[in-house]
DNA sequence: CTAGGGTTAG
């Protein structure tokens, strides 16, 4: 019997199509396979990397069979759907096996619960959080930090952190996913102070959490707290790994220290996409359109092929150092040769390229090519660009108008739609731009509420101190 | 005879 699984097995490794699959599970059934426990889960987690939805279709024939499959092969399949592009199957599988007659056990919980943080379905979450607590598996470690990932999954920190305090129990990993949870909430102070909380009970972090604390640093441009966490990453010699690495260097770049990003760069082992890419952007940041490009051809020699954000990096940099001709190339061959779709931001370098360089009818063009309305942003960017060379006698009205129709709250807008207006229209005159403004609140510039500590000592991370 | 949790661009 072990020999036939360990054959039919290796049959599966090399299927490519599901009519491979349908001989297998013909072979299947006609050995009594399906009565195999151990054969099953193993089945479904091999055969659902070639197709879930013939996985499915298995796993349905077996559904009828008395006794029902076991939990085991629930949960692997379970797992494979949290895997898949169609997460909420797993939820649909989870009712199901409880119609059966089946009790989810501690490993069919964090599987069911990371599909509800991925398709963020609150309600449903919610619903598995109180079976949990229920059923007595609130107290597994692991049950405990899925629901805390799957409530900052569905965007409700409030109620992750609630899991976290009533922790009986936390590890790093508890830790570390809520200082990821407040990071990707955009609360970077939260996560620090989630910190020092740690580290007043002497938790020690470890390369992941270290990857988050950065990107908060990064979200408030600490570069002291940065630095700190740079020299426990050297004192205590932890592995710089691609995402540490990559935290650092942008950490420095987008606090400024480009030289120090580039350090951190060259002396990484290994580089993948997302490396390449914030290097890219932070020297495009930095006005050094050259390097932008250079390191672009590097990246594609070293085997790597650029994706969309890749793309934005390298075309800002063409924008800012007025390089027309090859943004234009970049453009073309983000389309034709990696078939990526233009997002806003794209558009927004190339119309921001264009107006810079005087092209106005050109960017024009590309503003009527977009597949969506123009943000503000390239509003303000072309209207400005056909100001600065004179072009406001041709400018079309209704860009103005949309300027102040998506974004009636930015007082600069009615001075820029003020420049460009024509002088039969009262946008010049003072009463008439307060009336228009009248009952609008203008936007406050976000203010840095906070003052840091100095105390540097190297090996110890530093904290922010909360005025 | 088997399995589970945390990390990086906007």
């Amino acid at each position: 019997m072990l020999s036939r699984q360990f054959q039919t097995l290796r049959h599966l490794q090399k299927s490519t199509t599901t009519t491979h699959l349908l001989q297998l599970q013909a072979l299947i059934l006609k050995t009594a396979l399906d009565r195999d426990e151990f054969f099953i889960s193993k089945f479904i987690q091999s055969s659902s990397s070639v197709s879930i939805e013939f996985t499915r279709l298995f796993f349905d024939s077996l559904l009828p069979l008395d006794p029902p499959p076991p939990i085991f092969a629930f949960n692997t399949i379970i797992r494979e759907y949290s895997k898949s592009s169609s997460p909420l199957e797993s939820v649909k599988l989870f009712s199901q096996l409880q119609r059966v007659g089946l009790k989810p056990d501690k490993f069919t919980y964090p599987f069911v619960l990371k599909s509800c943080g991925w398709c963020s379905v609150i309600g449903v979450g919610g619903a598995v959080h109180s079976l949990v607590v229920k059923m007595g598996f609130d107290s597994d470690r692991y049950v405990g930090n899925t629901l805390l990932r799957m409530y900052s999954g569905c965007g409700t920190i409030g109620f992750a952190r609630q899991v976290f305090d009533e922790m009986c129990e936390r590890d790093v990993v508890s830790w570390s996913s809520m200082i990821a949870g407040y990071v990707a909430c955009n609360c970077p102070l939260d996560a620090l102070m989630v910190f020092q909380s740690m580290k007043l009970v002497n938790q020690n972090p470890n390369s992941v959490t270290l990857v988050s604390l950065l990107s908060a640093c990064t979200r408030l441009l600490n570069i002291r707290i940065g630095t700190s966490i740079h020299s426990h990453v050297i004192v205590n010699n932890i592995k710089l790994d691609v995402a540490l690495g990559t935290a650092l260097l942008e950490m420095y770049s987008k606090c400024g220290r480009i030289e120090v990003a580039l350090q951190v760069f060259s002396s990484l082992e290994e580089k993948n996409l997302q490396s390449w890419t914030i290097m890219i952007s932070g020297v495009a940041d930095h006005g050094r359109g050259e390097d932008a490009i250079s390191l672009f051809t590097q990246m594609e020699e070293n085997g790597l092929k650029p994706d969309s954000l890749s793309f934005s990096g390298i075309l800002s940099a063409c924008s800012h150092l007025g390089l027309v001709e090859e943004g234009k190339r970049y453009f073309d061959q983000m389309v034709n040769t990696y078939g990526i779709k233009p997002t806003m931001e794209h558009y927004g370098c190339m119309i921001d390229m264009l107006g810079r360089a005087g092209m106005i009818e050109e960017a024009y063009r590309v503003i009527k090519s977009m597949p969506m309305e123009p943000n503000s942003v390239i509003l303000r960017s072309f209207i400005g660009a056909s100001k600065n060379h004179g072009e406001v006698n041709c400018l079309d009205e209704n860009l103005r108008k949309l300027l102040l129709q998506i974004e009636p709250d930015l007082g600069g807008n009615y001075v820029l739609a003020a420049c460009v207006s024509s002088v039969s229209e009262n946008w010049n005159d003072v009463a008439s731009l307060r009336d228009a403004m009248k009952g609008r609140r203008l936007k406050k510039a976000p203010g840095c509420s906070w003052v840091e500590v100095n105390s540097a000592s190297s090996g110890e991370i530093i904290q922010p101190a909360v005025g």
